[in-house]
DNA sequence: TAATTGTTGCAACATTGTTGCATTTTTAAT
DNA sequence: ATTAAAAATGCAACAATGTTGCAACAATTA
């Protein structure tokens, strides 16, 4: 599916930032941080890129993955609402080159998890991401 | 042991900010965030807080618990030293009281996570802590 | 195409992170 | 106890990000 199809699906209006928001973190294979987004997106202002990507993680579209020393990095959603959030994976912080790469978790690691009495469970870790270990 | 006696332990001069912001996370359940210190502690400069809590992390007596939305919690470590970090615990960030709290983890989850091929791996969750479940 | 409604760009300010430097404090030596 | 050396502090200053208000503008709908 298309940025622009999905921003209809969501009843968002499809403006130039949204898609090149959309269209960026659609191809990457890993988080991309604010930093990063606003340099390549230079052309729009700060705070639209702020409120941007405040906009589509409220309807669900892209998630703050993770956050380091006030650097917060952002990947699309898949099969999450504004309501229920699909956390079934963790996110590494590559050691290497600094991205951030959302890993499948065991099963057995979700049912150790499941039991958990907390809502929101969020698994951070560090080491070479895919890219950076067979390089 | 006391705060002054840690410190003479790692060499470290024992400085009043050092002591007092030692002996607020010692006798705190949560983990505190930098502005509720820099508020507790507003007779230091914040620049000196923040240099605390640079060398106090850099030594292993505290560490970043919790970080969200660029805010800090920083918590007394146990067992950490510079080179070896315990997180055999998850953070627990109330959605009550705002507080930090470290939850020590099931033997089933930790050896599921002592599978994982990396390093520094923390957990995150949101819910209610002990103070606030039971009120 | 016009009216409506939501979005953008800009200015402005808050908070936190960060560095340099002169001053002060801590520690160790006398 | 005094002093010299080393380290820590306070202050000024600037960068990055978060955040809001508002006027101008763009996307949708009638």
């Amino acid at each position: 599916m298309t940025s622009e199809e999905t921003l209809e699906q969501f009843n968002l209006r499809k403006t130039k930032i949204r898609i090149a928001v959309l269209d960026s973190l659609s191809q990457s294979a890993v988080a991309q941080s604010y930093s990063t987004m606003q340099n390549a997106l230079h052309e729009f202002d700060r705070t639209t890129l702020y409120r941007t990507l405040l906009t589509l993680t409220e309807y669900g579209l892209i998630h703050k993955a993770y956050e380091e020393n006030g650097e917060s990095f952002y990947a699309r959603c898949f099969g999450c609402t504004e309501q229920v959030h699909n956390h079934e994976h963790l996110h590494l912080k590559c050691s290497s080159c600094g991205g951030v790469e959302c890993i499948e978790i065991s099963d057995q690691l979700k049912s150790s998890l499941a039991q958990l009495p907390f809502q929101e469970i969020n698994i951070s870790a560090k080491g070479d991401c895919s890219t950076c270990v067979s390089a």
